[in-house]
DNA sequence: AATCGTAGCAACCGCAGCTCA
DNA sequence: CTGAGCTGCGGTTGCTACGAT
């Protein structure tokens, strides 16, 4: 198993990036894609391993970064989401177009958690508190297993696989009925009576929803959380609905090849609306591998392709437009960096615009 | 006005898994 | 088969802004 080898370079960078530094990370991809992270600080010039550029890119300076506070009904979704799965991040991050997985990470730490204590859920469980200790009482009771979630993986093997791989969309039934049953009685009924609801049973095989009509239904604790009642289930923001419906779920397995294409070709709902497709068809953020990377960046024929065409398609992102555009929907842009939204205040707002001003200024 | 506690968030760390020579 | 190199993930830390006292 091997370190990562920036462990061992003391002299690189750490701590908080610097707007001239995302520039010439910006500058690197936008010319020619990240190829192999561990070559790009390199060729970017910048003194930071390769794992920190990644880091920085996905989490922040990727342009299909929704940003801005969590909705609602984002909300809700990641605590149904975590009741199934867990801690996984990533997993849930995926059904969240525009969310990252540390953006996920940080509002469950931070946030949501504490709203769940405070209205008598156990976060890691999603039972009532009352139960859970009931439960810690009893010595069979589940822990948390190796994949992170609840699921014994020594009984029910298949379902502790499905939960933990998530195989969304899938004609065979799952090994372990029961479980999904019994987790998604609420999301069967309301996605009965809804058909553009966002529950669960979207994410779930076909056959699933559709097969035993489930017993009367506990409450799930996203429910309680958010004290929905069936007649008054909240409207659904356009994107959101379009992305849950679609299905991104039937996905291949993630894998370094398929992931740029289908979160990023696509707009990360399998539609072809995502500004990294054009006619021509995806865009070569990362698909180039190390071999190919070195021969673009060399100024090679196909290095100069994806350069205009990666430019032509930069320019169109609202965030690198200029200031109107991030003043008039702050909400929306993808440049709708962390600092534009919630508490920050209108100086922070604009200490924060001139400094992403002065890091893609010379885009626009 | 100063201090303290807290929330939110960016970034780091260490590990696991995959690929390939 | 083995180990190095790399990516990706989840847990954690540390910084900053903000609100309360």
């Amino acid at each position: 198993m091997g370190r990562h080898s920036c462990c061992y370079k003391q002299k690189l960078r750490k701590g908080l990036w610097s707007p001239e530094e995302d520039e010439k990370l910006i500058k690197h991809i936008t010319k020619f894609g990240h190829g192999c992270w561990s070559s790009v600080p390199k060729l970017a010039g910048l003194e930071r391993c390769g794992k920190s550029c990644r880091l920085r890119w996905i989490n922040y300076l990727r342009p299909d970064l929704k940003r801005g506070t969590f909705s609602q009904q984002e909300e809700k979704l990641i605590i149904e989401l975590h009741a199934v799965l867990g801690n996984k991040w990533s997993q849930i991050a995926a059904q969240l177009p525009g969310r990252t997985d540390n953006e996920i990470k940080n509002l469950w730490n931070s946030s949501i958690k504490k709203k769940l204590r405070q209205r008598g859920i156990d976060p890691n469980t999603h039972k009532p508190l009352s139960e859970v200790n009931d439960d810690r009482k009893d010595p069979s009771s589940n822990e948390k297993n190796s994949q992170g979630s609840y699921l014994d993986e020594k009984t029910e093997p298949a379902a502790a696989a499905m939960a933990s791989s998530y195989p969304l969309i899938d004609n065979s039934p799952p090994a372990t009925h029961e479980f999904f049953l019994n987790r998604f009685v609420t999301t069967h009924e309301t996605a009965t009576k809804q058909p553009d609801s966002h529950h669960l049973s979207r994410f779930l095989p076909f056959s699933y929803t559709q097969q035993t009509p489930p017993p009367a239904p506990p409450p799930e604790s996203a429910d309680l959380f958010f004290n929905t009642d069936s007649k008054s289930s909240p409207e659904l923001i356009p994107e959101y609905t379009s992305s849950i419906s679609n299905p991104l779920l039937s996905a291949p397995p993630r894998t370094t090849a398929n992931f740029h294409q289908n979160n990023w070709g696509s707009g990360n709902n399998g539609s072809n609306n995502g500004f990294f497709q054009t006619n021509s068809g995806y865009h070569p953020w990362g698909l180039t591998d190390c071999t190919k990377t070195q021969n673009s960046v060399n100024g090679g024929v196909e290095g100069e392709q994806d350069y205009i065409k990666w430019n032509d398609q930069f320019l169109q992102v609202p965030f690198l437009m200029g200031k109107s555009s991030i003043e008039s929907k702050p909400e929306v842009n993808f440049g709708n960096h962390e600092l534009y939204h919630g508490h920050q205040s209108v100086d922070t707002y604009n200490k924060h615009f001139q400094r992403i001003s002065t890091s893609y200024g010379h885009f626009s």
